[in-house]
DNA sequence: GCCTTAAAGTTTGTATCACAAACTAGTTTA
DNA sequence: TAAACTAGTTTGTGATACAAACTTTAAGGC
């Protein structure tokens, strides 16, 4: 029989957002709409490679939606949340909220 | 074994609290003061092994005391946050907070 | 044309680390 | 004596965060 322990079934914050990295990522995004992969580099203080690999998970989870397009005819790509990722991220304050409410 | 070194400033959210084991471990400390090893296996539902881990590396943070006794002829560890960790755990919240905290 | 530098990302190698399985040490039960 | 239980610890491994190296295209000398 299923116990009844209060224990979180799963993953009680989502890996995806709760990543340092990501989670500033992530709020940044929440914040801005829409920001590019430079301002990214900017507000976020990672490497280029660092930043390429989290917002391809992120892209790939479906939480953030990428246009590329050239400007200037260089490449130039933007990123902003998608609703599945604003409604994850919604989700994943509340958790975090549940998780560290005491005093 | 590497020095274990307690949040470093500049890091915006102390990797040894942020991880998500680690959190919930954290945190039901800070609400109950002080818990057995036993305790924190069924609130965390974390298996043995993880939690030997993760409280060896809080302790070695020094964000946690640890007390080791026989009890009924029985090793028994008892574990608190230290004022360190407690201080840790503050800062941790804050940055949090002021990270997610978007208008 | 040819070299150098720069911009905008991407790919790759490595070091860390979370996780559970296996193990240790001692105790109780049969 | 042996099997089973309690209370943890150690070990092997798979995932992954990170930065260095690489790719690609464009612009600026010479």
């Amino acid at each position: 029989m299923t116990t009844a322990k209060a224990a979180p079934p799963g993953q009680p914050l989502d890996p995806l957002i709760h990543e340092a990295s990501r989670l500033v990522i992530v709020s940044v995004l929440a914040e801005c709409d829409i920001a590019d992969f430079n301002f990214l580099l900017d507000t976020t203080g990672l490497t280029r490679g660092n930043l390429s690999t989290h917002m391809a998970r992120l892209v790939a989870a479906g939480y953030v939606q990428e246009t590329k397009e050239f400007v200037d005819r260089k490449p130039h790509t933007d990123y902003r949340l998608s609703a599945a990722g604003r409604a994850a991220y919604k989700r994943y304050r509340e958790a975090w909220r549940r998780l560290t409410s005491h005093s």
